[in-house]
RNA sequence: GCUCUGGUGGUGGAAUGGUAGACACGAGGGACUUAAAAUCCCUUGCCCGCAAGGGCGUGUGGGUUCAAGUCCCACCCGGAGUACCA
């Protein structure tokens, strides 16, 4: 009988829909594990050979670790509200819902044929409203509390207005936006409309006025993470900073634990490394810095209202070489502190800087800009005089928006020193007490390591040893102390979109109110366009029925605002990561209409045992979900306090190329590619992928494939037309995407699944070629012709060969070492070929062990062999030790460390035994020349070593 | 610039410090066939040699070791992330 996978595999894939094999319960006797996919963005384009990758490999471990007995849950969903669906709705008046509806359909389809062991009844889609209903409770929550750092953990917001009652901010130390002090009474005194601001600088979701990243192309605000040298990430539209009223999350708040939490999860260096980066956290101390009142006359302050600088340095030791201070563009002192002839030249400057947009600010990096605003400061250590400038070197978001400048010591303080003038003063030498002239200098000295010079009380000390001792000063003195910063920002969260999950929130004369918890899902409203308003609003602006009537708690027409009691709705949406940061906990209990999940569900789960997805998701998804699952974590909901234990980033798979060579003589000729003699007389033409096979066009389909190319000649090699080819990105544009769907055709899903895995190391990028595929399918073909063969009496060869196979394979898979896995089964399936070998003792175990590979073939074969339950409940081989003993070893013999032959010698061999066998055996004689062994390395079962 | 990765045959890749190139593709040769497909067998890192055998070989240069693709130092090249973060 033939291997026909066209018939077996949607043969069994009914089987278990029909029975609900994938099906999974919240309760078990057995050990729990969570295998989750990253879902994905059911884009029009549908998946090519990329997507499955990852999929395939978590299924192959969860299928393995059902068969080790555990209750594994291995579910899949849709992060389906998202731009494209929208800039689509835009251009052709087609419903995002539509499309996204069409576009589910059709990966769902693809899905299904690839036999995965998704349990669907489990599926979230994060724009169906029994989903986002909890996002928006999420937000209700984020919104409704505070990060209290002395507790460590969110607190509800209505602890921190008590304490505000009874204390004012007496001893208070919490995560806001602008540090603030008042007392019990001024609180008491406040009006609701002056609490709810104060509140809003604490809240974990709030709304303030701040930069952010305007795409004006697409309407909207975007996330740094969405926004790459200047262009949004989505579509390569400029992006401006522009001051808006924004939501945003306090993830900053976390900063600290984000970064701790890394050390308890496994995941890859680099990608640990990639979010310490993107958190950038940075001991040094915050210094205050008197204004001088010599340079400051009436008008601009009065004497004793004279304002402090507070800075930010990692280098508190170099403040002996302090020899001018900066402030960012944006700085509210520069207004008070700028001397009258220097204003109109300040402020000049000040509002070019604020007006770039931030592809030319970051296009001109290396230009040094700046403005002098004729006031000093004092340095607190030497009571030295020293200029304030202004420069947009120095940025708003970080620190405390001015620095200390150490020209010396810092290379961009060393390029501004330079263009304008200003002294540079060595404090740092690499080597104790040897300085130079600064002014030969080409470059500052910048590394954390060598001894302070020209540094009052800590010359001489190392570098380390300096910073300690000049903080320790300072907060003796009272002028500063030791402090951390974080390059994380808060994360902006609105969106002027239509596509994404509506904020449950309302406006009473402009302050924002929650809708009722009970009260969720806050549905998306229809709208006829999905274009902003001509009055600038977001698309949310043309819903007709966007109020909310508070009595009746319901959403109302728009026409009935009166603002007393119906109110305007937000019109704002919530970003892509609003849906994708808490998924995995909604698929613990995806039908739960009373909660986000049961506490049963996530008591049971836990957490997700392995994360599998890319690593272009490190500073986006990968940090909001670990922010979202702490903050859950915090109310006591999620069971632990890093959502992710271990997780595997699957490599790009990158696109291979095809070309044909166009004559520049002959615009008709091709030419293959042995035939070039000059590269430059041939111009390079992409081919579609589809109609070339192992690099041989087929020059049929190239004439079919579009007109101009009708009646193309070819000069060709040995009768055939070799392409060229290269790797590049999979993109339609280069004509090298693949679909799954047409390999699932030609060869099974089975083949597919081991090829992709096949290919190399899941991590690895590689690129995708489907050079090898055919020998993927002759294996599987050769697996199926094993189980033909008659069953027989089993040998001792045959039990060998099945036993170092099970041991093997559970190795590699238990390090998803996946390629080398399926080596090893090709590797067994030609030894039992050689050994003639039809027994059910051997092939039995073998299904098992190929079953999480390629389930259909194996369910076949399992039935075949009588079973009739299916073979994701069987269980998993154990190896016997005594099969992989070996009697003899084939030695290998080396001299001086260079391996010279090989000798057989029994099992058990000693050094003295082994010797005198190398001794005795011509090969040995011959390299020994009669000399003596100076030393012998001898390692049993491995090697022998002579030292001559 | 900084951080992280990777560099092994014609190609994808394999190798707890212990026989470099497993497995597969491709290529070459052969068997079966009227022929083709399918299948099977042999060869296949480079160089010298009829062979036996030998020399060289994991980006480059050093080092540690009885022994290095693997560990250490320096450098070169590719890929990714990040980018005035004080």
């Amino acid at each position: 009988m033939e291997y026909n996978f066209g018939e077996i595999e949607p043969r069994w894939q009914n089987y278990w829909r029909e029975h609900a094999v994938y099906h999974v319960e919240n309760h078990s006797a057995k050990p729990h594990y969570y295998v989750l996919d990253m879902f994905p963005y059911p884009s029009g384009a549908g998946l090519h050979v990329g997507h499955p990758l990852g999929y395939i490999a978590s299924d192959i471990y969860a299928r393995y670790k059902r068969l080790r007995g555990y209750n594994v849950l291995h579910p899949m969903g849709y992060d389906a509200y998202g731009l494209p669906a929208e800039q689509y709705a835009i251009q052709t008046g087609q419903h995002p819902a539509v499309t996204t509806e069409q576009n589910i359909a059709r990966y769902r389809e693809q899905l299904d044929k690839i036999g995965f062991s998704f349990d669907w009844s489990r599926e979230v889609r994060t724009c169906d409203p029994k989903y986002y209903r909890w996002t928006q409770w999420t937000f209700l929550q984020l919104f409704k509390h505070y990060y209290d750092n002395v507790a460590g953990k969110a607190l509800p917001i209505a602890q921190l207005e008590e304490r505000f009652c009874r204390q004012g901010t007496e001893g208070l130390d919490a995560a806001c936006t602008q540090p603030m002090t008042f007392t019990a009474e001024e609180w008491c005194s406040w009006d609701e409309a002056r609490r709810a601001e104060v509140l809003m600088n604490y809240r974990l979701a709030y709304q303030a006025d701040t930069y952010v990243n305007w795409c004006a192309e697409l309407g909207t605000v975007l996330a740094n993470d969405e926004v790459v040298n200047g262009l949004s990430v989505r579509g390569g539209y400029p992006v401006e900073r522009k001051l808006m009223r924004q939501w945003s999350l306090r993830i900053t708040a976390y900063a600290q634990r984000l970064v701790d939490g890394l050390d308890q999860v496994e995941w890859s260096d680099s990608l640990k490394e990639i979010q310490r980066n993107w958190i950038g956290r940075s001991e040094g101390a915050a210094v205050y810095f008197k204004v001088d009142s010599g340079q400051l006359t009436v008008g601009n302050a009065v004497a004793s209202q004279l304002p402090t600088l507070e800075i930010f340095t990692t280098r508190p030791d170099t403040i002996f070489g302090v020899t001018f201070m900066v402030l960012c563009p944006e700085h509210e002192l520069i207004d008070q502190i700028t001397t009258p002839e220097k204003r109109d030249e300040v402020m000049q400057y000040v509002t070019w800087a604020k007006n770039r947009s931030e592809r030319e600010r970051q296009a001109e990096v290396k230009k040094v800009s700046g403005v002098f605003t004729g006031a000093y400061a004092v340095n607190p250590l030497t009571e030295e005089k020293i200029p304030i400038w202004v420069s947009d070197y120095v940025l708003a978001g970080y620190g405390t928006g001015a620095i200390m400048a150490v020209p010396a010591h810092d290379s961009r303080d060393f390029a501004f020193a330079r263009h304008f003038n200003l002294p540079i003063r060595q404090v740092v030498s690499l080597e104790k007490g040897v300085t130079s002239d600064p002014a030969t200098w080409t470059e500052s000295i910048d590394a954390k390591t060598g001894y302070s010079v020209n540094s009052g009380f800590v010359t001489g000390m190392k570098v380390k040893d300096a910073m300690r001792a000049v903080i320790d000063k300072i907060e003796q003195m009272g002028i500063g102390h030791r402090t951390v910063n974080y390059r994380l920002r808060d994360a902006i969260f609105s969106r002027q979109r239509y596509w994404g999950e509506p904020f449950p929130i309302y406006y009473k004369q402009g302050i924002p109110y929650p809708i009722p918890e009970d009260c969720l899902p806050l549905e998306l409203p229809e709208v006829k366009d999905f274009k902003p308003t001509a009055t600038g609003e977001p698309p949310l602006g043309h819903a007709q029925r966007w109020a909310w009537d508070e009595a009746h708690r319901c959403v109302v027409e728009n026409s009935q605002i009166d603002h007393q009691n119906i109110f305007p709705l937000e019109l704002s949406t919530m970003p892509g990561f609003a849906g994708s940061s808490g998924y995995y906990l909604r698929y613990m209990d995806p039908t739960n209409d009373q909660a986000y999940f049961s506490p049963q569900a996530v008591a049971y789960w836990q957490n997700v045992d392995l994360y599998v997805g890319g690593a272009e998701h490190g500073t986006g998804h990968l940090i909001y979900a670990r922010f979202w699952n702490k903050f859950l974590f915090d109310l006591g909901m999620a069971a632990k306090d890093e959502p992710f234990q271990k997780l595997i980033n699957q490599g790009m798979i990158q696109g291979r190329s095809n070309f044909v060579y166009r004559s520049k003589q002959d615009n008709n000729l091709f030419l293959s590619k042995g035939l070039i003699k000059d590269m430059a007389d041939v111009t390079p033409i992409h081919v579609d992928i589809n109609i070339v096979n192992n690099d041989i066009l087929d020059i049929e389909r190239f004439r079919a494939w579009r007109p101009e190319f009708a009646d193309a000649r070819f000069q060709l090699e040995d009768g055939r037309y070799i392409c060229g080819w290269e790797i590049e990105k999979m993109s339609k544009s280069m004509f090298n995407v693949q679909n799954p769907d047409d390999l699932v055709a030609r060869y099974g899903a089975d083949t597919l699944r081991l090829y992709e895995m096949f290919l190399g190391p899941v991590e690895q990028a590689k690129p995708w070629d489907t050079n090898g595929i055919e020998g993927v399918h002759r294996f599987l073909k050769k697996l199926w012709k094993l189980y033909g063969n008659a069953d027989s009496e089993v040998t001792n060869e045959a039990l060998k060969v099945l036993h170092k196979t099970i041991k093997k394979i559970t190795d590699d898979i238990e390090r998803f070492s996946f390629n080398t896995a399926v080596s090893t089964f090709m590797i067994c399936v030609n030894q039992l070929t050689d050994l003639k070998c039809g027994s059910r003792q051997v092939l039995e175990p073998l299904t098992i062990l190929i079953a999480p590979f390629a389930p259909h073939i194996a369910e076949e074969l399992w039935h075949q062999t009588g079973h009739q339950t299916t073979v994701c409940d069987a269980t998993w081989p154990q190896y016997d030790p005594q099969y992989l003993v070996q009697d003899t070893v084939n030695y290998p013999v080396q001299f001086n460390g260079k391996m010279r032959f090989t000798i057989p010698l029994p099992a058990g061999s000693t050094q003295a035994e082994a010797l005198a066998a190398v001794q005795a055996s011509p090969d040995g004689q011959r390299w020994m020349e009669g000399r003596e062994p100076r030393k012998v390395i001898f390692v049993p079962g491995k090697i022998i070593n002579i030292v001559l």
